[in-house]
DNA sequence: CATAATTTTGTACTCAATACAATTATGTAA
DNA sequence: TTACATAATTGTATTGAGTACAAAATTATG
């Protein structure tokens, strides 16, 4: 299934109205998996979607993130980044070039299991393992 | 020993000349476990250091965290917060009222042990495990 | 088609964080 | 102590991600 079908789909089960933007938004999230910032998609979609407007990206990107859709990450403190991948795996931050790379749990314990930690009566929406360092480039070029 | 004069170790032992204002910083932040704002640091200590500027706390966080002293935590995308706890441990913020509570992992695997699942090649020098969601308060007040 | 509800757009604005040069403080050597 | 070099602090100007809001455009519904 392409992911224009796909990022249609995805917004109608989550009570969001499939407007061209949004399912431009979504798609692109779904088949760029570099972690892109608001700005990198409204640059990008710009070309296909010229109307478009920066406002229109955040929103919807909010809206994608509120319901779960996809991940808002945190771990840039300049910049927002957004991953299409909302499965359950971690980040780990180039502080040297800036990128950002998926890191796989490959079972570890992670996800609501770890909520028997949470201060009592607490209810978590989301959980995010961010890690910072140097890429292997750029620890290399480091040296 | 007080936490002044462990401030003025710590800040010692990481090569950083311990100023009077970044002594205040410091032991703000071993004294506080709020998890506080820069903004927060420095409204707080303009009434014993009158003549402090917000460029300077900025500068003595970023020091102090690029040495792994203190912890910047992300979590918040509009400001970030700080911690004078740099033992591991998680976070939790409330997105109703905003507060910021430590997470005990309770042995649980954490820290550089975590390292096999970086990309190759890759080195790791800060985590953060972060949970969001609404606290026990918030939790019934929505009720 | 007409009307209401929703979405999108664009501009103005907020505010955390940074850049930078001037000022002040501190260390060192004679 | 004094003179000088180095480092730290300060304050202002600026940046830029993100938001607020009202007008315009689109879509749904009768």
């Amino acid at each position: 299934m392409s992911n224009f079908v796909k990022a249609k789909e995805i917004l109608g089960s989550n009570g969001i109205r499939p407007s061209v933007q949004r399912i431009a938004v979504l798609e692109y999230l779904l088949t760029h998996r570099t972690h892109p910032t608001a700005d990198m998609i409204y640059e990008s979609l710009l070309e296909s979607v010229p109307t478009l407007s920066r406002t229109t990206v955040y929103n919807t990107l909010g809206s994608l993130a509120g319901c779960g859709a996809i991940l808002s990450l945190d771990l840039d403190p300049r910049q927002a980044h957004y991953d299409g991948d909302n499965s359950a795996h971690g980040h780990f931050l180039c502080t040297g070039c800036g990128k950002i790379e998926d890191v796989a749990l490959h079972g570890k314990e992670f996800g609501t299991n770890l909520g028997g930690l949470l201060p009592a009566g607490a209810q978590a929406s989301s959980i995010q393992l961010s890690f910072k360092g140097l890429c292997a480039k750029c620890n290399t070029n480091n040296q």
